[in-house]
DNA sequence: CGTCGAATTGCATCCGAATGCAATACTGCC
DNA sequence: GGCAGTATTGCATTCGGATGCAATTCGACG
């Protein structure tokens, strides 16, 4: 019977604004909004009683709005591709930790191929995100409109060619030439790759590196594959080399872990090899699965934590400054003498 | 020489507004905004010079000042907690993506552990999200302040007590009873449950529905341990069993699949048993290192797909319509019958 | 060609908080 | 007590797009 007008009925209460506040406390609108930011000049007394006008009233600043007039979102957008690549979860979940200890909220974005990018784009731009944190390839139309649009970028294990972007990576050819080296170095003469999807940037990097090295060590005898990251095409794949080569490789070089693993099984179940006696097989990314017993696999590591925390202070800097020059970080894997390879020492 | 107001030479251009696209096409900011919007009145003619204007101009509307004045941000907010459940990868992109098909973007917020809610919720408020999608549990007295404030919750794989929530789950103790029935039925006679953190509702559920039917079936050796849902502590957790119990006991049931694994290794290595023969082990979740051929993890498989499209639409439509009475949800898991352990029948 | 109704378009205002500037209150000091 | 100097506070305006309402244009038809 009493409190009739009261719209709570629907619902449909509305939420307290700046303005309630002020009216609540008998005080002007600017003081509320003082008394919610940090360097903003309120006496003590004021800022009792504009709290406790807003703990009564509920109240919380509207992002939203406090976006619009500073023309700072506070949010930056954080693009990856699918995570068949087992390792990605990690890495969210620390940029967006990271991120969050300062202040700036993580607006995520899921590529369904990393060539997709588009719509994607355009929703970061209307959403006015303060900077962007990449793990799949802009074209570089894209990444100009991005840089006139004074949006700062950083590249999550990838590079831009042209040297104007700021990333953060594993330096991949480095980890493939201590992985190269070990399998040469024990004495393996034939070689199998396998690499990653086409489009990913980060497969190429690790494929050609081994390549590379395995040429500069006077290896020819190299088959290639290639498979999409995931368990299934890493046991397809093994099966692949052996046809392709005619018999099994002494050594495979999977691009990541999780296709190594398949490589492994597919080895020990269809073709009865013993592994690392009949044949070595070693991966990259020393994801979890990679230290399961079962495999045990020989492998980079990429130092995650380092990784993340260095790419989103990288991207925060520039949200401050951005007339800071453009910075390329590379971070040394650590090697993984696993069993599912004859090493060279140690 | 020419050009020198432009601004361009700090990088600091300003981003077109809807009113700089009005004034180059020559009409009013209304009829621009009109252009932009899906159900709005605007002639033919009107629609191509304000998009000749816009192009020109590499307009794009404006998202957060959209939010504002229409009181929808269009952003849900998803809550995780830390991801060592192997499994939440998946469900994160598919969510976002399915949400980013409705045209919603997704702001994300990694818990640390799944108790500390407090900034978070105010985040989400200030933010103005429009829906929250949370895999970590809010308490009663933050649920009833979304409520109040209108703001739409759909929990994933957890439910509240009181029955005003809406969630999607996959129905835990189905999965175990049909997990406990196929080993009781094999023989099995002594148990080890492996459990999960004791802040994870989810383990809770999986653990009490396991022990539940072991009562049920008339069966009283049974051992608890508990772990954090990692590999190894699923190691670990299985020499305490073996201690515990005093010898390893029949059947071991996992809170998770990762830690089922560790049971197993341990098993293997640090006990010479043999999987299944001296133990059967089971775990539950269907993550892909379960269907790795070394451990072919007998378990239950939630079925992710169509659990994630389900909380992202049910949420949707209570952003749609508020007014929707809450909904639970429960999937069934689908048995998998691995070969790590001794099964009843097929 | 005139008339009526529907479709377009523009005007003015609003969303909620931040901030430059001016007015006022307070502080310390002689 | 008076005064300069500083700290608080309020006023008015701004950010960029959406929308109710009124004005205008267009189209069809008799």
């Amino acid at each position: 019977m009493p409190r009739a007008a009261d719209k709570s009925a629907k619902g449909e209460r509305k939420r307290a604004t700046s303005y309630d506040v002020a009216r609540e406390a008998g005080v002007s609108q600017s003081a509320v909004s003082r008394v919610f930011q940090d360097g903003a000049s309120a006496s003590k007394a004021m800022r009792d009683r504009v709290m406790a006008a807003a703990n009564k009233l509920g109240y919380r600043p509207n992002a939203i709005a406090r976006g619009l007039i500073t023309q700072r979102s506070n949010m930056v957008a954080v693009v990856i591709s699918k995570l068949t690549n087992l390792y990605y979860p990690e890495v969210l979940v620390m940029l967006t930790q990271r991120f969050s200890e300062r202040g700036v909220r993580v607006l995520l974005f899921a590529l369904e191929r990393e060539s997709d990018t588009v719509t994607t784009l355009d929703q970061m731009l209307q959403y006015r995100v303060d900077g962007i944190l990449t793990a799949a390839m802009f074209n570089p139309r894209e990444l100009a409109a991005l840089e006139k649009a004074g949006i700062p970028v950083v590249l999550y294990n990838r590079t831009a060619k042209d040297g104007r972007i700021s990333s953060v990576r594993c330096d991949q050819e480095e980890g493939e030439r201590w992985l190269v080296d070990q399998l040469v170095g024990a004495g393996h003469k034939s070689y199998g790759i396998v690499a990653g999807p086409a489009d990913s940037i980060v497969s190429i990097e690790r494929t050609t590196g081994a390549q590379t090295e395995l040429r500069n060590r006077g290896i020819d005898d190299v088959t290639i594959v290639s498979g999409d990251y995931g368990y299934e095409t890493g046991r397809v794949s093994f099966a692949e080399l052996v046809e392709k080569h005619g018999s099994p490789p002494d050594a495979v070089i999977a691009a990541n872990d999780v296709m190594a693993i398949g490589c492994i099984d597919e080895a020990r179940e269809a073709f009865g090899l013993n592994v690392p006696n009949d044949v070595s097989i070693v991966g990259f990314d020393g994801v979890g699965p990679a230290r399961y017993a079962a495999y045990d696999v020989t492998t980079v590591r990429q130092p995650v934590h380092r990784m993340t925390e260095s790419a989103a202070d990288m991207l925060l800097e520039r949200i401050e400054n951005p007339d800071l020059s453009p910075e390329k970080r590379a971070f040394s894997g650590i090697p993984v003498a696993g069993s599912s390879a004859r090493l060279a020492r140690r």
